[in-house]
DNA sequence: AAATCAACGCTTTTT
DNA sequence: GCGTTGATTT
């Protein structure tokens, strides 16, 4: 066998780490020192050098799109399809268990996905059912309550209230939630992992027998890893199996969602034999980048230790802009876009970075007007519009009967008379009998209960077009089936109906989702199931990466978060003001302040070539302007690397401004939004300005005391 | 049952 | 300041 299609492309620590002997082994990858490419070639490496059947590997990744470019790369290499490998995401692998395992996880064979909208719907319907004050309820607090207990492995019945009455009751919820779950035949997101666990520990021959199938578990993003992930692995390799974890302690950006970066800690405690290896040099960054961005990391502490470093060329320094305002920052990205452009670069080459989604605004509306093609990331994607989760009600509702949620979405949906008496009545029925609101319904219309009459027949008539889809259904092609439930549910015209804005586009998905149902081949274990829960299935756990659109050249925009993984020659890191990044709720803790420093490392070793700083001094946010400090991280970075650009573009001055200037009411070289420094309160930022001349006083917001008024002559301009 | 109005709230995101 | 959501109106 020649290995060298697998080695050559490799520098040294790579190699070493590819080719580590069995056994434990953690990598410790710096940001573009080719992760992926060690997990991939790892991969084939176990195939190739050490005989493992494809057969006998697991690769774990986060999201659905690293999933399928590990697996094409793993493929390539190998020069045939990787039959037998398991390469998923940690739900999609989870999901898979549970179909063939369904009878020892305790679930119905045909159970369906909640996505995290569903499932906050169902909990603001329980909380509505128990009478609790929704003001005190928060239904996305009582869910964050239920994901984080299950991302941690706790079940209700592990949870103590220590005699505290909204714990007792947030318990409650949550067993109240799980009881609705098992009786619609549903499981969230959290559920899929932690009954994925449960499984495999609950049952020692299950799991004796995927430890011997699969010696060699691979993990990505090893940092990522919440509690129930960890364990996951852990049971799986137990103390035969090969775990190859590769991760970044540095590029650990969701603690927030139950990440743990401890467990890259905690996985060489519990595989005391583990070898470390480090990948430390970069082939993405110039040097000047990378040594900014160095700097900038060092500040944290408690890290695992690394420091990259690049063989390649010092190159540009970082530019900082500093714009009055928010215009003004996005006039100066647009020159530099087109200077970019001008200069033989194309757009797609060109990132603009943020840490919040409501920065893309002012950049898009100077790229419209700039006539600058540009692309936003993020967002709702397909399958989460809510057309086309209308038109999944519908599907489950054909295909599980049981799915309350279902039921309660769409029964009036073409309005057809069964309004919020009728429910309730149907609520009570199903709550009393203790069964689904599908099976009330029929009770409630054979007399079961008080229907109005109208109302009986109208959801007699609902109840006859769902079993009748069901019936007409039977034996169609998918896309057929899916069409043909478009079509007889009144749906396609209810959104054709409503001629406002929106109503066409909507229309237009639903005809993509017929498409999305004829270009659909199940894949692993969806292959057991009929076409349409294999298909509803996939629609929930693959939210819809696909954007049809993507390959005009484009300007790139998208978060900080959503730029993990990513590259771009040119990068803007916008907004680079504290209060926004740092973000003003991280600022309180000091893990807080951490994450979104490594959140500025991993903006920053996005960029080759270039990387631009840019902050307001002014910025118009929530409808109200405000002053900031710089970003505490523009000095954390060594002043070496940065360079300051001048203003030459700016847009017109607020009124503020102007008027300021023209009546010199400050001392030389102050004015609004200008940056002071006080004998004993140290530097900070002019807010607020009242009276004239030397006896002004003005509002200034301090890095450290916070705003106070004051005497201008207290005050010396920086 | 549609339409209009007031209230709210506002990091980050995948599955 | 804007978009979403729930309540109230017609």
């Amino acid at each position: 066998m020649d290995l060298s299609p697998i080695l050559n492309p490799l520098n040294e620590a790579q190699r070493e780490a590819v080719t580590a002997p069995l056994g434990p082994v953690l990598v410790l990858a710096g940001a573009g020192s080719g992760k992926t490419r060690v997990l991939t070639h790892r991969i084939v490496w176990v195939i190739q050098a050490e005989g493992a059947s494809p057969h006998g590997i697991l690769a774990v990744t986060f999201t659905n799109k690293a999933a399928g470019e590990m697996r094409g790369r793993v493929e390539q290499l190998l020069g045939v399809p990787g039959g037998g490998l398991w390469i998923g995401t940690f739900h999609g692998l989870a999901h898979r268990l549970l179909r063939l395992h369904w009878r020892e996880a305790k679930l119905p064979q045909g159970f369906q996905i909640l996505d995290s909208e569903d499932q906050q719907r169902l909990i603001k319907k329980l909380i509505r059912a128990q009478n609790l004050d929704e003001a005190r309820w928060v239904p996305r607090e009582v869910q964050w309550f239920i994901n984080s207990n299950k991302d941690e492995g706790l079940r209700p019945q592990h949870l103590k209230d220590g005699s505290d009455p909204t714990r007792h009751q947030l318990i409650k919820l949550y067993t109240e939630y799980e009881v609705a779950c098992a009786r619609a035949g549903v499981v969230d997101f959290a559920e899929l992992l932690l009954r994925a666990f449960e499984l495999w520990r609950d049952n020692p021959e299950l799991l004796a027998h995927y430890r011997r199938r699969f010696r060699h578990v691979l993990i990505d993003e090893f940092q990522d890893t919440n509690a129930i992930q960890y364990g996951w692995m852990k049971l799986l390799v137990g103390s035969e199996g090969y775990p190859f974890a590769v991760g970044d302690d540095d590029q650990s950006i969701y603690r927030w969602r139950g990440a743990r970066v401890e467990n890259l800690h905690q996985f060489r405690r519990d595989f005391p034999t583990s070898k470390l290896y480090r990948l430390e040099q970069n082939y993405r960054s110039t040097g000047a980048i990378l040594s900014a961005a160095n700097g900038l990391i060092a500040n944290n502490s408690g890290r695992l230790g690394k420091n990259l470093w690049t063989s390649g060329e010092r190159g540009d320094p970082i530019r900082l802009y500093a714009a009055f305002n928010e215009r003004d920052e996005a006039e100066f990205v647009s020159h530099r876009i087109r200077d970019w452009v001008a200069h033989g670069g194309q757009r797609r080459e060109i990132a603009i970075l943020y840490r919040s989604n409501a920065q893309s605004r002012v950049f898009e509306e100077a790229f419209l007007s700039g006539r600058i093609p540009y692309k936003v990331y993020g967002g709702l994607r397909f399958f989460e519009r809510a057309e086309i989760k209308d038109a999944l009600a519908y599907l489950r509702l054909v295909s599980n009967r049981r799915d309350d949620q279902s039921f309660e979405r769409v029964v009036n949906l073409p309005t057809r008379g069964i309004g919020a008496k009728s429910l309730d009545v149907v609520r009570e029925y199903a709550k009393g009998a203790g069964c689904s609101l599908w099976e009330a319904a029929v009770a409630c219309v054979g007399g079961g209960a008080s229907l109005g009459p109208k109302a009986a027949v109208a959801m007699n008539g609902f109840l006859g077009l769902i079993e009748r889809l069901a019936r007409e259904v039977n034996g169609l092609a998918l896309h057929e089936q899916v069409d043909h439930v478009l079509q007889s549910s009144g749906l396609i015209e209810h959104y054709k109906r409503d001629k406002a804005d929106r109503g066409e586009a909507r229309v237009e998905n639903l005809d993509e989702l017929v498409s999305a149902a004829r270009g659909f081949t199940p894949e692993g274990m969806e292959g057991e199931l009929p076409p349409l829960e294999a298909f509803l299935a996939h629609a929930v756990l693959e939210s819809g990466e696909g954007q049809a659109d993507a390959w005009e050249d484009c300007v790139q925009m998208m978060t900080l978060h959503t730029a993990k993984g990513l590259e771009f020659p040119m990068v803007f890191l916008s907004g680079m003001e504290d209060g926004l990044f740092p973000h003003q709720r991280s600022l309180n803790d000091i893990d807080g302040l951490e994450e979104e420093r490594r959140l500025c490392y991993v903006g920053m070793t996005r960029a080759m070539k270039q990387l631009f700083l840019t902050y307001a001094e002014q910025r118009r946010l929530h409808g109200v302007d405000s002053y900031a400090m710089p970003s505490r991280f523009i000095k954390e970075v060594p002043e070496e690397f940065i360079e300051e650009v001048r203003p030459r573009i700016q847009v017109a001055r607020p009124a503020a401004f102007t008027r300021m200037r023209s009546e010199e009411p400050l001392m030389p070289g102050m004015r609004l939004g200008g940056r002071v420094r006080h004998g004993k309160f140290g530097e900070g930022v002019i807010l607020n300005v009242e009276g004239n001349g030397p006896t002004a006083r003005v509002q200034v917001n301090f890095e450290q005391q916070g705003s106070k008024w004051m005497m201008v002559q207290y005050l010396e301009p920086l």
